[in-house]
DNA sequence: GTCTATAGGAAGATAGAC
DNA sequence: GTCTATCTTCCTATAGAC
């Protein structure tokens, strides 16, 4: 028993910051988003799963487009370690390549939801807010970059394609075989598309 | 003046079959979608864009899930006359893709609102019918696989890797584009991408 | 079929006691 | 800061006169 359970009732003692609060109404938030789609997330149900009353809400927020923000910048930091663990090893570089395809694949075969979620988000983000869409995206286009110009920096390779363009062409299959796949769930079908685009890739490079 | 206007006032004279008014809503529904997104669109902004009054909307459909159906069906039929014309002309093979990629990308820059809509809608359909999305899916997939075939027939070559694999590569590719460029809006980015990949898939098929 | 008026509910946000 | 109760607004859908 503490000093303060002494002179405090349970419900006169403050149990929690409202940093911390708001922390966890953001996990909340990505986990009823994750579940019930973007749509689908009130106010009511996040401070539900977070086990507040609804009052909480707006002294946590301004507002529930402050919330999406918040959300947005969270996931933004969550998603940026699948993917390099593939960098160690000393295969041929064709083969770290499609090492990493498949690490990210099983990464997302695993968990969809949040990969689902980031697509949802990003479409909200277009009709509401368009800069912090374009901030996130250039989040993950500044891991494709890094992904890529660390993987010939390691091999002794370089690109004989504007790294640039490698890219974007990498986020564009990755996020068209993911959508794609949330649609058909065909995951033969979609390992096919990721391999033929991966003997591309090592195409566009040639050894130093 | 017909015979009907001499004796019903303008109000009493039923002056369009229910079908006709389905048709003009679906239509409506589609230009407020573009606008303002399909969470915006409301039944009351969808009639006010057709010029009726809001009565109208049950008469017409059950539910507003219903024209949502409606709308997914009329979009499929609408976007399968855009890279056709592209296949005619006599140049070589990858001219004709890289044509081809190039009539696509002048489509979507012409005119994105439909194509953002057509994203939305997907994923609104992934968590309310998946059933409908897969259904849309298939569509644009036997679309891409159209094009990949009578390509081949044209020229007289085949293709070196299973046309499933290629025409799910290419609608991946052409949906991320898309998608990064409604995000970001650069152009040559865009362009660059579409170019290097129709190198690719021009090196996946070989004279017959 | 066609329209006006309104039911009925759920959303985001706030007031005000503690 | 914290919570309950409530306000306001806007939605889909229906009732019912014509």
């Amino acid at each position: 028993m503490t000093w303060t359970s002494a002179f405090l009732s349970l419900d006169d003692m403050p149990r929690m910051s409202a940093d911390d609060r708001r922390e966890l109404l953001v996990q909340a938030a990505i986990r009823v988003m994750s579940r019930e789609g973007v749509a689908n997330a009130t106010t009511r149900l996040i401070v539900a799963e977070a086990g507040m009353p609804l009052g909480v809400f707006h002294y946590c927020f301004r507002s529930k487009e402050e919330l999406l923000e918040q959300v947005m910048a969270a996931i933004n930091e969550q998603s940026f370690e699948a993917v390099m663990p593939a960098l160690q090893g000393n295969e041929s570089f064709e083969q770290i390549i499609q090492g990493g395809l498949r690490a990210y694949w099983a990464h997302v075969v695993r968990d969809p939801a949040p990969h689902q979620l980031t697509y949802e988000l990003t479409q909200y983000a277009l009709r509401s807010a368009p800069e912090s869409a374009i901030k996130q995206y250039d989040a993950y286009l500044d891991l494709n970059r890094k992904f890529l110009t660390v993987l010939t920096e390691i091999t002794g390779h370089e690109w004989t394609v504007p790294v640039e363009s490698l890219a974007r062409y990498l986020l564009a299959v990755i996020e068209g075989v993911t959508f794609q796949w949330l649609v058909d769930a065909d995951n033969d079908a979609a390992l096919a598309v990721l391999e033929e685009f991966g003997r591309h890739i090592a195409g566009c490079a040639k050894p130093r």
